[in-house]
DNA sequence: AATTTTAATGCAATAGTGTTGCATTTACAA
DNA sequence: TTGTAAATGCAACACTATTGCATTAAAATT
């Protein structure tokens, strides 16, 4: 991955924020004109691809993004993510790994947790 | 709610489906031009609203609908569930229920749990 | 330092999902 | 049978995301 403007800002972006940050966030948060659209997109693909940061869907179908912190050796996004109704925010909770079991069969690549409600600044 | 024919058979479809179904798989279920698209839409939120059927997000955002077994008390729709990345489709686990522990002041309201990887039919 | 290679970008166009406004129709209650 | 509110169709729009292609620029090569 060269090093470029985009690249370099998005990924400062994601990572100093406290919640995860979609398209639309990290476009208004850029400087104007820094870069077009279309190059955030696929600045956020390559992060993603270079195992930078991580996806999360959101429950509103919104892709958002968090930088991923302790996956040096492997991936584990396993972790729930909350979504605030009230301030919109979508955070990482790091420590929440739900256990559950799955029937015989099923092979698991990726996993997508979110629970929506009252974050306790909200509540 | 009115009994109308788009209501009957929209419910129909989706409560005979063994998998949820999108609004594009309705679409294209239903017999060409028993309504319009918006009707579509519509029925959907509004058998949400009554309860007759749940949604859920699947990890390419779009959203998925599923009939509501056993939520005639309560509604109970925090199982996980599937999306085969060779079938494409998006089931229920009913009995598959995570557990976890959220921090303290965090409200929850909804869940959307989604894994996917291969079903046992794909595996 | 000049040249080459190819990754990265900008721009325009397009696709897919979902929503809204408004006039019209229709289910159903009075 | 009539009146009313719910349901529908149609057109337009909003938002997220992707693709093709010509151009630019980062970094490897000479």
């Amino acid at each position: 991955m060269r090093k470029t403007v985009a690249n370099t800002e998005i990924l400062r972006l994601i990572t100093e924020s406290e919640t995860t940050l979609s398209h639309a966030d990290i476009k208004s948060l850029l400087p104007e004109g820094l870069c077009d659209r279309v190059t955030i997109y696929r600045v956020l693909d390559r992060l993603v691809e270079e195992g930078l940061i991580h996806k999360v869907v959101n429950i509103d179908g919104v892709v958002n993004y968090a930088s991923c912190d302790g996956c040096t050796t492997k991936h584990h996004h396993n972790h729930v993510h909350f979504n605030c109704e009230k301030c919109n925010a979508v955070t990482c909770l790091d420590n929440v790994e739900p256990t559950f079991k799955l029937p015989e069969g099923y092979s698991v690549k990726e996993m997508n947790f979110v629970i929506s409600g009252l974050c306790p600044n909200c509540n």
